[in-house]
DNA sequence: TTATGTTGACTGAATTGTCAATCAGAATTG
DNA sequence: CAATTCTGATTGACAATTCAGTCAACATAA
């Protein structure tokens, strides 16, 4: 009976049931891909690394998806997804003040559930592979593209609001690149610097563009 | 005499003599991987594509080089010093006027030999390594101290000229990873700006801190 | 029973590193 | 100046390994 397959009770996080649905298979297998893409490279990363990181057999992840470069597609629209998601939400939230909302949209990439060192060395390997493979482009492009109109849009409200002569596309640029750059720090430094030094030095940036709205702490009471 | 030694005239870098010197055959093969690295993607880039790519044989590889890994880690070492090389000419060519020096500094990224698609991806292709390698740490690591601590000193320097309220640590860092993101941008925009368009983005974030010194054109005449 | 998730051994293809044979060009000698 | 030797770069076949993808057998829940 049963008795072979006892599961410990107590963490059902950790020992999934051995037959699962397969929206949770396929979420376990690519949480497990981020990790092992985090601590290997994407140029190491084989499918027994990826079966054995969700202990699970080899064979399942070609029964879940249909090859390597299925499991890497699918994984980099569910990391896009998720992004996507976060600063959504975090938009919604900031209600209808530009000011607040481009507060919202600059913290939102250093929330805690996105801005983890596996997170940040699986985008920067997909990053990398964006040239020779349509791959990235595919899923990423049009999510890509929502951010930086919505964040222009954002940046030009808040310029008309506080009388700048600035251009929105550019200050919106300098402004995302600053945030993937600081995101880059954390892989490459030899000693990084804190999430919340990152924060800063982000906000460092909007309060040279806007000193009447946001100092390096974040915005400034109106 | 040299008779026999003829090279075809007109095209003395394309038709390399049948037996080259150990250091061209070195870089001959050095340019090659970063060219593979740039078309196919790390993960895809073997040792047979480098040989053909560069009109070799497959066995050159490793008679040049020890084994793949160290193909890969010179490569590095390769375009660290290149890129090293590049920003410590521009530096000196600027004088001693610190406006001057942040002026070359910034322009130096875009130096059209060093920012061409190819190394892009070929830097952006080690940074998605560098998590899961030593490698990058020990190629780049003091030269990206160095790098930071001139330019930092560099802004600390304009910011005492101006007597602006910044700190020089996060500007410095701000004005680099901006050099940095708009690089990335190059290669994961579906429709990427020129490389015009990528320098003035980063003179309006100096010209953003330093507005009495900058423009969004480049340093102002004092 | 039946559906379907799961396993692990197996296969074929690709790839790295080795090596003995080859060959171009320089040095040496006649 | 031509013939010869010598040095070391170059080649391509080969062995050993690794890995993606397949599949028949098995397990489990309904």
């Amino acid at each position: 009976m049963g008795e072979t397959e006892m599961i410990a009770p107590g963490r059902p996080d950790e020992v999934l049931p051995r037959k699962a649905s397969r929206e949770t298979r396929r979420e376990q297998l690519i949480e497990a891909t981020l990790k092992v893409i985090a601590e290997r490279g994407f140029a190491r990363t084989t499918m027994s690394d990826v079966a054995s990181c969700a202990g699970l057999s080899h064979g399942l992840v070609n029964f879940h998806f249909q090859s390597k470069e299925r499991l890497f597609s699918e994984t980099l629209r569910y990391l896009s997804a998720e992004y996507l998601l976060n600063w959504q939400t975090a938009l919604e939230a900031a209600g209808a003040d530009p000011v607040c909302q481009l507060d919202a949209l600059l913290r939102a990439d250093f929330n805690e559930a996105i801005c983890t060192p596996i997170r940040l060395a699986a985008w920067c390997a997909f990053w990398a592979e964006a040239g020779s493979r349509p791959l990235y482009q595919q899923q990423c492009g049009p999510n890509d593209v929502t951010y930086s109109l919505i964040q222009q849009a954002i940046c030009s409200k808040v310029i008309a609001l506080g009388g700048y002569d600035l251009r929105a596309e550019r200050v919106a640029r300098v402004l995302r690149v600053t945030s993937e750059g600081v995101w880059l720090d954390m892989l490459t430094l030899v000693e990084p610097y804190s999430r919340d030094e990152a924060l800063t030095t982000l906000f460092t940036c909007a309060a040279s563009f806007f000193p009447r709205h946001f100092s390096a702490a974040g915005m400034l009471r109106q």
